[in-house]
DNA sequence: GGCCTTTGCCAATACGTATTAACTCCGCAA
DNA sequence: TTGCGGAGTTAATACGTATTGGCAAAGGCC
């Protein structure tokens, strides 16, 4: 019952008839530290006789450096964050990197942030800062990336947002919609706004414009697309389509077509954005712009363990990841007749 | 751009003229410390005007124990284990504990929770540790709570997870059904194979037996219930309705009869287990047995912080959290005739 | 005014590791 | 013999905090 306190260094160190440095020395000193065959194999196992593991807080405080880096979601209650921590972890640990992993939950993670500066993360990769609301003083003298962000302070690493809402708008377009709507963003999320805003600007070269009622916003949650729906249906004069600026709004709105039995894609048709797993999961299957959130992630962790351990110079601009339309069930000419093309957005 | 260095605790010393001990016991130490008004209102406005913040990690060195708790979940692409982590980060936080999240992303753990250790954590909540395939040797003398699990080492917060594979049964046998099929775990997850367990139980008490080919094993993923039901609809003798041991899972069996246009409800009843958002997002919905995750995250939250800080004696068994049945589109009566009772199920 | 208690602060040390400088051997050349 | 250099190890120190014991000053008591 009595938590045996853990095994040090010092203890290897006695085992093996060395001082602690030398065990120190053999275990995590560079590979050409000068040390006896002999020696470094009585070090080594000794270590492992008695089960050492190196007590990584106190290794952080004498190198000044944790090889953790903290992450920074708004939620994870969205899939799309979730696959980009996935792709992220995937290349922080490969790196040797430990991941703390800050979760948002809709709150103000401010607090959050101060905890992992306390615990010394060595850098700080935060996705959609805007929801987040995190003030830049507290990032002050850290090394930040920021993912779905634009800045002049820190490097970025973004998708083609406007080249999703262009897709979104070039498909309604061609398939004859010209009464369109849009459920934007509710709060400062930098991508969704560049993806409301290319798909705005298509359609105003093709000389459509949007209604101000039919252009609404709610925060990006199936809930939220859910009711901003429903107030599209409930108005007299209703868009014959509607770009989501989240597939979990567009799978609300869609939600909120069925239960009002307004059918999808005959009556409405629906475009999403991001292609979650779950956009494949809905009947008829959810239209949406494919974003690569795992690659943004593991492009995210490459360029900040790059800056951590090239200089800050790696910051090289990359090009925004490219975007790509996923024709699906939720889209269909405008009035479309029950038989005909109906199939057509559909493999 | 020189990286200024830390403020440290010396540093706010020396501006309000007193040694860092004081500034510590100011700071950190018991309230109740004996430090002169005047002293104390100085060094907390030099901490102010420094912006000082602690480095946890030394405090964690000094103390033995680091506020912080690891969390080791099998993956966060199911949003049950993402509902039981934002229940737990909820009390972790508010007590002041910090949450380090692990996320198995379905390879094996065990390096992960050696980090953990290194990064001395008070403490360990562990969910779904079969699927993890966790040595029990690396969680020696650690705190541990596990979710849904059984073990006798350590103490568990489990759901009702026999009463939910009894409600689950009890619901199609009351609806008719008798060529009942499962689609149980692949992995030795517990609370998976106790659903299992009592549905089958049930079933055998009402003199209905699942035909082996008839009990199929997937991953929990929706793509392994696809497949699972992909495989049973190509069976020549097809069950009437097939309980998933998971919500993912059910979402995929569901998206497999949608595609080999296979009628549901009324051809096929589909159960799943968990109540995930997504379950009421398809069409139909997804009948299911709710299972309070938020709760089982929190409760194990309080149960670890509890043995921290009270003692061990906190252990005391708490019964199971009880699960419920959600009646929704997916399940009717077998053989239902077009019209009829079809709708019965939903509400 | 001496003695004891209380108050307020600080010197010293510990936590477990990494790193630097120094120190010991030992052989070898001058 | 002295001096020198390199190989192998260790003593000393630092990282930033918390904690213990003690020291000086202030106050209470007779």
């Amino acid at each position: 019952m009595a938590k045996r306190t853990r095994v040090t260094s010092h203890d290897v160190a006695a085992r093996a008839g060395v001082s602690q440095p030398t065990v120190s020395l053999v275990l995590s000193g560079n590979p050409r530290a000068r040390v006896a065959k002999a020696t470094r194999a009585r070090v080594l196992r000794a270590a492992e006789e008695l089960g050492y593991r190196p007590n990584l807080l106190a290794r952080a405080l004498v190198q000044q450096r944790s090889f953790a880096i903290g992450v920074v979601v708004p939620t994870l209650s969205n899939p799309f964050f979730v696959d980009v921590v996935n792709g992220l972890e995937r290349v922080a640990v490969a790196e040797g990197y430990a991941v703390l992993l800050c979760n948002g939950r809709g709150e103000p993670v401010a607090p959050q942030v101060e905890t992992l500066r306390g615990r010394m993360v060595d850098g700080l990769i935060i996705d959609a800062a805007g929801a987040a609301g995190l003030p830049e003083a507290l990032l002050a003298d850290m090394t930040v990336v920021l993912v779905e962000e634009v800045s002049e302070r820190w490097p970025t690493v973004t998708s083609d947002a406007e080249a999703a809402g262009r897709l979104a708008a070039e498909h309604l377009l061609e398939l004859g919609h010209r009464a369109v709507a849009m459920i934007g963003p509710a709060t400062d999320v930098h991508a969704l706004r560049r993806r409301e805003r290319g798909f705005l600007a298509t359609l105003r070269q093709a000389g459509v414009s949007v209604r101000s009622r039919w252009l609404r916003r709610a925060p990006a949650t199936v809930r939220g697309g859910q009711e901003a729906m429903r107030a599209l249906l409930g108005l007299d004069a209703r868009p014959t389509a509607v770009f989501c600026a989240t597939d979990l709004v567009a799978l609300g709105a869609l939600k909120a077509c069925v239960s009002a039995r307004v059918r999808v894609p005959e009556e409405v048709s629906l475009v999403g954005c991001d292609d979650i797993e779950m956009a494949r999961l809905t009947t008829p299957e959810l239209t949406t712009v494919a974003v690569p959130a795992r690659e943004l992630g593991a492009r995210a962790a490459r360029l900040l363990i790059g800056m951590l351990e090239g200089g800050p110079d790696t910051r090289g601009r990359r090009r925004p990841l490219p975007v790509s339309l996923v024709r699906r069930g939720t889209t269909a000419p405008p009035v479309a007749s029950a038989g005909g093309a109906r199939m057509e957005g559909s493999r």
